[in-house]
RNA sequence: GGGCGGUUAGCUCAGUUGGGAGAGCGUCUGCCUUACAAGCAGAAUGUCGUCAGUUCGAUCCUGGCACUGCCCACCA
């Protein structure tokens, strides 16, 4: 016996109940299942800086999709949940809250500090977790990690250490990415490019004792304090002279040689380029070559330092350059000014310029974990979603250049290195030793830098599952199997996870990669913290519920795009809401659940649809669901999520709804107990299915009417998935069905062109020879008098169209609606023409087709069947509305 | 400068082997019909960006162009 629902849809009253019965009962834990086979997903680990965003809401719904389909098809699914440390970024947030105090980080002392992070990170660790629970996202929360707990730390010291002794790790003095507010230096890719609108100085340098000069443009007029060389093309004729000569920056008294280097391009300005080292990444290349000075000239804050003249120590490097040009230009070595667009690298955390500063650093030599990794992907033991990403990875790996993993924060896996005050030997291990291996000295200090965050989270897929210890989860989940993620990242971490994957584990990490697009604002811009456009998943929850968050994000998503979501905001009235799709579809399922629920009788016992005596329409909708099966299971497994989606809209709206249920009413309310309860039977059958195809989707509106469902025990989470039955499809109900929706489409389309009112019973009459048409009539009466809001039905060959009669065709019958004195006969002709040219149209088009020679020489046979039945549909279809017409034109 | 997308109904977008253009929202008409007005029934709306090519046939394949977005890149 089933339970009653109550009479709105609120999701706040079961959503929570749920996700706690589903924990209490251990249902997120792998169990192995008739498959026998793991099925494995690692959450990307959200960022421990705030709450989560529509992003995360878009990438955890598909994988809690993916991972719940899977358990439900017998995989003994894992989903490994847990968070990123996010090093700077999280260092970040603190030094701004510190910062609102006046206080700075050096205010504290480093184990202070990181205390105080560390408050931080769980405080928002916390609310993720909170935030996706509230999703519903069945995660195996024993499983939980942090890229920076002590396990995940004992796996990066483990890699650290392996890598430095193989020589792949290694400390170099080189130039970096150096962002001057956070302090640290950055890899390559934490720096974005931005074009900005700038200058360019033309600035002279006297040839020393000449009254010669030379002309160089900078955009960076502060760097010339730096500078130790200028530089020529080798080739170019014009500078060649200079070879023994020397140069003096103006405003000082050092004198600089040049250089002659293939890297300057002589077309370019004047073809001679100043050359800072310490300053620039080119000129540091061409540093090197030449065996110049690397001359520091700022300080890690970009002040400039001692090693300028005296005016400008201590100046910001900005004001440094606006006293330098003016100097300049006072003292006759400003040539011109201008305007000038380039790309200005940006600290991609604080959007701070960043200066490329010369300093010691670690890095990681790629090369040797490239290859692996560019086969792995080539050979298609890594999968991905959708393919075109492949050529981005490769060509990043095919680029690839050392990974700066050292950066200046105190928030982050300190670098294992331990160097022994008395020799200076770099000794990488785990523990302070005790005594050194050159000199047998005791005395130990610490590398004082931490490690890139990505430097832990390249080993996400192992360390998750105990790795560097050998345990049972490691060699029964890994490889796991799909990953889910936005292609933003497919450097810092997709790559990245596939060379270490490789390289510690021998195995590929996963073997499918499935890109989502990127969440958008309704008006297509990212979603940011400075425009506040952005929408907060609980918001969305607390309005809408988490299926109906679920289901819009999977409804719009599609593989090739971004996804574009409005959400109601007070202080925009034009503000749409996206997620009115989800919530419409829920409330939609509710009320047909509770509608069936209501009219059970508490002695209803359910039995076997396909054992039972079951009518067309039953055999129609069983043949639906299972055709419907196929198609979402089809979607689920290629990762179309959008298609599951509508296919299950579509089929529980329009198939179940629309026409099922309303069918069904007859036999409900006929009051014969056994032919109630068979239709209910139906009824619960297919609903029943339906919920289960639909619970990865909508995981908790499913469970609360599965369980309220007669005859059901346990958990719609461990039902099996209905999967589809080539022998469950009954091609000859779905035709009968079919045609009588078509007679039911061709009544109600006369009613409503014609604006019958409601109440206004009329006489069906359907002019057919087709034995179909004519069973389907006799048999199915009442529900056609029902859903046509017909007085009687007569269906046959012999019958006459009426006098004052509107007329439908298609291709098997004609339907009358005597409807004399209520239409206008000039509106139902013109209502025919309008239908008559349409078929006409499609008709010609279609005969052409077929008295093209070399259409019916060269189509296939198949295509040319297609045709001819097309043309004679068309031309019975087109008949029958010509003769319509010529009646209604008699009778003037 | 290189690479990758997008351009289909008023809006947002589907359209997977080239063979009668779809959905949701919005609009119009009629309905409180024994679940659902967050609903029901019906209707309207498209030179599928543009030009060429391949083909019996192109929204789909190839090339050019236009607009648009993203990623990569050391040009002083």
């Amino acid at each position: 016996m089933g339970k009653e629902l109550s009479k709105s849809y609120d999701p706040a009253l079961f959503e929570d109940k749920w996700y706690e019965y589903w924990l209490k009962e251990g249902l997120f834990k792998p169990k192995k299942g008739k498959k026998n086979e793991t099925y494995t997903i690692v959450i990307p680990p959200p960022n421990v800086t705030s709450v989560l965003h529509m992003g995360h809401g878009l990438n955890n719904t598909i994988q809690d999709i993916i991972i719940r389909h899977k358990r439900m098809q017998g995989y003994e699914a894992l989903w490994v949940p847990g968070t990123d440390h996010a090093g700077i970024a999280t260092q970040n947030i603190v030094e701004k809250e510190l910062a609102a105090d006046g206080k700075k980080r050096t205010d504290y002392t480093r184990e202070k500090f990181v205390d105080r992070v560390w408050e931080t990170a769980l405080k928002h660790q916390k609310s993720i977790i909170s935030q996706l629970r509230k999703m519903g996202c069945s995660c195996d929360w024993d499983y939980n990690s942090f890229t920076f707990d002590e396990k995940r730390s004992a796996a990066v010291k483990k890699v650290f250490i392996e890598l430095f002794n193989k020589g792949l790790i290694y400390k170099s003095k080189y130039i970096v990415n150096w962002c001057p507010r956070c302090g640290t230096a950055l890899a390559d890719d934490e720096v974005d490019h931005e074009n900005r609108s700038g200058k360019i100085w033309h600035i002279k340098y006297p040839v020393k004792d000449s009254s010669e000069f030379v002309v160089v443009a900078t955009t960076r007029p502060e760097t010339m304090l730096g500078d130790t060389a200028i530089a020529f093309n080798d080739k170019d004729e014009r500078y060649i002279k200079f070879k023994n000569a020397k140069f003096t920056i103006p405003l000082t008294d050092r004198d600089i040689e040049p250089i002659y280097d293939s890297y300057v391009d002589p077309e370019f300005g004047t073809g001679a380029v100043k050359v800072t080292p310490a300053h620039d990444p080119n000129d540091f290349e061409m540093g090197m070559r030449h065996n110049l000075p690397f001359i520091n000239i700022m300080t890690g804050d970009a002040k400039m330092n001692e090693n300028i003249p005296e005016k400008y120590r201590g100046m910001d490097r900005y004001e440094c350059r606006k006293a330098l040009v003016a100097d300049l230009d006072a003292a006759g070595y400003l040539v011109k000014v201008e305007d000038h667009q380039n790309a200005v690298g940006q600290c991609y955390r604080c959007k701070t310029t960043i200066e490329p500063r010369y300093s010691d650093q670690w890095f990681v030599n790629m090369k040797e974990l490239a290859g692996p990794a560019l086969k792995a992907v080539a050979d298609g033991k890594i999968e991905f979603l959708p393919e075109r990403w492949i050529k981005v990875y490769n060509n990043w790996l095919n680029n690839i250049k050392d990974w700066c993993i050292s950066r200046q924060l105190w928030w982050g896996h300190r670098i294992p290195v331990y160097y022994c005050e008395s020799c200076g030997r770099m000794e990488a291990a785990s523990e302070q030793p005790d005594r050194c291996p050159s000199c047998s000295g005791t005395v130990f200090r610490q590398d004082e830098d931490v490690l890139d965050t990505w430097f832990s989270s390249w080993l996400w897929p192992f360390s998750t599952l105990g790795w560097p210890e050998k345990t049972d989860s490691l060699s029964k989940f890994y490889p796991t199997s799909t990953l889910v993620t936005g292609p933003d990242i497919i450097f810092f971490w997709v790559a990245r996870m596939i060379m270490a994957g490789l390289y510690f584990m021998g195995d590929i990490p996963f073997s499918r990669v499935f890109f989502t697009g990127m969440v958008m604002d309704i008006q297509g811009r990212k979603m940011s913290k400075s425009l506040g456009n952005g929408i907060n998943p609980f918001d969305v929850i607390n309005r809408h519920g988490a299926d109906a968050l679920r289901y819009t994000m999977v409804a719009i998503v599609s593989p090739n795009q971004n996804l574009k979501l409005g959400f109601p905001n007070e202080d925009d009235k034009e503000s749409v809401d996206s997620f009115e799709i989800g919530a419409k579809f829920a409330n939609k399922i509710w009320n047909a659940s509770r509608y069936i629920l209501m009219n059970t009788p508490d002695d209803f016992v359910m039995s076997d649809p396909y054992k039972n005596n079951c009518d067309v329409f039953d055999k129609w909708i069983l043949s639906a669901l299972n055709d419907a099966a196929l198609r979402v299971n089809e979607a689920l497994e290629s990762a179309r999520f959008n298609d599951a989606a509508k296919e299950l809209y579509h089929f529980f709206w329009n198939d179940y709804c629309d026409y099922f249920i309303e069918l069904s009413k007859t036999r409900i309310f006929s009051g014969d107990k056994t032919v109630k309860d068979g239709v209910l039977s139906v009824l619960f059958y297919v609903l029943k299915a339906f919920l289960k195809m639909l619970h990865p989707i909508m995981p908790f509106i499913t469970e609360e009417i599965y369980q309220a469902l007669p005859g059901v025990s346990g958990s719609i989470m461990v039902a099996d998935y209905p999967e589809f039955d080539k022998d469950k499809t009954d091609k000859d109900a779905k035709l009968k069905a079919s045609k009588f929706f078509n007679i039911l489409y061709l009544a109600r389309n006369i009613r409503g062109e014609m604006n019958v009112p409601l109440e206004k019973r009329l006489e069906i009459l359907i002019k057919t020879n087709d034995k179909d048409i004519i069973e389907m009539c006799s048999g199915y009466e009442k529900e056609l008098l029902s859903l046509a809001k017909g007085e009687k039905i007569a269906a046959g060959a012999d019958i006459l169209k009426p006098k004052g009669a509107a007329a439908g065709a298609d291709e098997y019958c004609e339907v009358y609606l005597p409807l004399e004195g209520i239409i206008d006969p000039a509106a139902e002709m013109e209502r025919l023409k309008k239908e008559l040219d349409k078929v006409s149209k499609d008709f010609q088009k279609t005969k052409a087709k077929l008295e093209n020679e070399s259409f019916v020489a060269k189509a296939p046979p198949d295509v040319i069947e297609k045709e001819k039945s097309k043309l004679e549909e068309f031309t019975s279809l087109s008949d029958k509305l010509a003769k319509n017409i010529k009646m209604l034109e008699n009778m003037k």
